[in-house]
DNA sequence: ACTGGATATTTTGCATTCATTTTTTGGAAG
DNA sequence: CTTCCAAAAAATGAATGCAAAATATCCAGT
């Protein structure tokens, strides 16, 4: 028989390295692959999946796999249907709407907390990342850019110095990260300016630690990035 | 063998009700049933506690039961340590600090969508409430004001209209709610004043639908109850 | 050929069982 | 009397087994 899922990614020479890193349980390990394994898109919305299939791939068997689903389906990535299994959670383009919204109010919120308490370096660092997203920007290189964006937005939570917002931040983030808008996003030059000024704008506000209207701008900021979303859907 | 733990609350008249709202499955009842257990502080904090003792408590088998510890665990309501079982997760004073901050973020999110949405009669019924609550202010009804309290920040949430919000909302909530400062919060006369005249001004504001402001309020709002807290420690 | 229904198969939900780890207990040595 | 170590007991993590529900299959009747 195979040995479990985790091994699948080892290479005989990394076991060392295995075992620095060590998995605490099969559950939780299991918990953390079967998220990416959705996330990232290798099923598709709205079918069922039986338990069997998915014990088969990650070789383990049913009681550690239901505990995960049930974790997943807490954290809304899956739904559980009485008596007939999982499936992926569609999201509707109301369910997009609500996402981002609500990631714009925990950025809103860690926007406001880092003005109370960011320092100087990490204020630096983070517009050392808006330099680079600038230069990236003129260049036209959409996968730098993104990921300097995406880079700079974890910063400001960071910088928040919330583990609970940070947490709750990623489930959101998790959530929405489904959603494959971004390609289309790149193809709109004027949102992407839009967006350039949107975060000239939100480093001013941080540097003058003015948290109220940083977090106005990051939820505006999101808004923006909303209807980008709903226009290239 | 005793019957599920279900039946525990089951008056043999009420059967008829009970058909009419029956629980899907074992697991999904026993994770509200257990989750109020925990809310309403029947385990002490960081005690372990013996799954054994709560199939017996709840009447069923350990694989439901874990499965709901996970879930539980990923709300974040309790902390599972590898091989040596669940315990209630103690909170803090910087736990409760970062969610009291959450709660202001997402309530401030809500003032803000509540603006865009609120229906006349929505703010009524709020404007209703606003003012039973201080008539419960005047009289010094402890439990009538912390319901109307309680009452008003809901149907802001509501009134959001976004459900996203609304379940996130809970599931903090849900874990400050085992932190008891309310008691010692009623005495301090000086914060309930202050407190009535942020609800004013929370009710000005969204009467002008002016969220942006409404925004500052309500997170304004959750820092003083967070500092209220705090010296009531 | 198509529809309806009964049966067979699959799948889920939960209980039980097994193996490993942790904790407790008992006793011997200092 | 205290401390340390070993064995027993208990608890956890995972697998398997079993009953109920859902789905699929097959056949009869039109």
């Amino acid at each position: 028989m195979n040995e479990p899922f985790l091994d699948t990614i080892d290479e005989p020479g990394l076991a060392p390295a295995e075992a620095a890193k060590p998995v605490a349980s099969l559950h939780e390990g299991l918990l953390v692959a079967l998220r990416d394994f959705i996330v990232e898109g290798n099923l598709a919305d709205g079918v069922r999946v039986p338990e069997r299939a998915l014990c088969e791939r990650f070789n383990i068997s049913r009681t550690p796999l239901r505990e995960a689903l049930k974790v997943l389906a807490a954290e809304g990535l899956i739904e559980l249907l009485p008596n007939r299994g999982a499936r992926v959670r569609e999201l509707s383009p109301e369910d997009v709407c609500e996402l981002f919204d609500v990631m714009g109010g925990l950025e809103a919120l860690a926007g406001r907390l880092a003005c109370e308490r960011i320092s100087e370096v990490e204020f630096a660092e983070i517009e050392r990342i808006h330099h680079d997203m600038y230069r990236f920007y003129l260049r036209r290189d959409m996968h730098g850019y993104f990921h300097c964006n995406q880079a700079i937005h974890q910063m400001i939570v960071a910088a928040a110095g919330n583990a609970t917002l940070a947490a709750t931040y990623a489930s959101v983030a998790g959530r929405i990260r489904r959603v494959r808008y971004s390609a289309n996003l790149a193809k709109d030059r004027d949102r992407l300016g839009e967006a350039m000024r949107e975060h000239e704008a939100i480093l001013d506000a941080l540097r003058r630690r003015a948290g109220s209207e940083l977090s106005d701008i990051l939820f505006l900021h999101l808004r923006n990035k909303r209807k980008a979303a709903q226009a290239s859907a």
